[in-house]
DNA sequence: GTCTATATGTTGATAGAC
DNA sequence: GTCTATCAACATATAGAC
């Protein structure tokens, strides 16, 4: 792994962890193995930092829409499965640039258009694939808000409680469908 | 207004315009209307002013949870509706309490258990239940993250798009009413 | 109850050695 | 490419005047 993404990967689990207000040069630097002096070649600032991230970001994003496109379930049913796995690189990327807040809203809005374009083709209804969409940000709110287990009662947790989930998505999505 | 509300009002706004990290005890203190000195007569540390922001937000969701639970349109509706709204003191300060993060997410945590209670209660079946509750979730979610306008395509905008979601919502409440 | 002044630590960033 | 040393700016918090 380069240097860079070994720096991004480290930035992303602090954000996770701790938050924007955790992520310092120092913190990012040490979880990566380096000084700041060796972040800040690589980063020349803690914008180009977020940037690097808010790319990274978008190049994983492409990876998963193109998956999310040719889903067997329906881009649906991978949209809300997908927004609680919280192990593939995409969604901790997603979920610690959620954390940055602010300057991350356009990189996430953007991809979250791309979401909806993809259920609604899916479902045929407006307000139908908002609904959905929504759904899955109400987990990706969870798990960005509260990683230190224990809260989030709607989050689904077991495998059970997935399908049971899935199973109300589809009828959504099917009862709709034109 | 006593000063000390007036000291977590300017805390609130600040989160919610700027994040966590525009929240610093000088910024809070000059748009409250007072000096670093005369903040920390209040609130003792910046940890105080985050408990004072919770001990808020339980009282607030005390009172919403009651309108809540007599809605005459029903739990369901009364949360997806309210949660856009951004208007009330109760949003205000549970998106400014979601802004903190870490420290947050148990204050928020417990509350939406209280949420997910009545709308278990109210559609009789859990998995529809979870998917009504992370629905407005996911309009928390982008009220949270984007205040910035432009963004979040999914987050009902215009009252004909709440009334929409509405309408989705109440059918998949009332469809799997026992 | 609110202010000014100040102490103390942290953060982001630069310069230059290796 | 990575390190150490250093800086100015800013953050939290305290002390004491009014």
């Amino acid at each position: 792994m380069s240097a860079r993404d070994n720096i991004l990967r480290a930035y992303e689990e602090i954000l996770i962890a701790g938050g924007e207000r955790a992520a310092t040069l120092d913190a990012v630097a040490a979880k990566a193995g380096v000084s700041k002096g060796g972040l800040l070649y690589h980063f020349r600032s803690k914008e180009a930092l977020a940037n690097g991230l808010f790319e990274r970001l978008d190049a994983l994003a492409d990876a998963d829409l193109a998956t999310m496109a040719t889903a067997p379930e329906g881009a649906s049913v991978y949209y809300v499965r997908t927004s609680a796995s919280q192990g593939s690189e995409f969604d901790r990327c997603l979920v610690a640039a959620a954390r940055l807040g602010s300057g991350a809203s356009s990189a996430i809005a953007a991809i979250q258009r791309r979401w909806l374009d993809l259920i609604t083709a899916e479902v045929g209804d407006d307000a139908v694939a908002k609904a959905i969409l929504l759904l899955g940000d109400g987990i990706y709110y969870n798990a960005a808000v509260g990683p230190d287990a224990g809260g989030t009662p709607a989050a689904p947790q077991t495998a059970e409680e997935m399908e049971a989930l899935v199973e109300v998505v589809a009828r959504l999505a099917g009862r709709s469908r034109r």
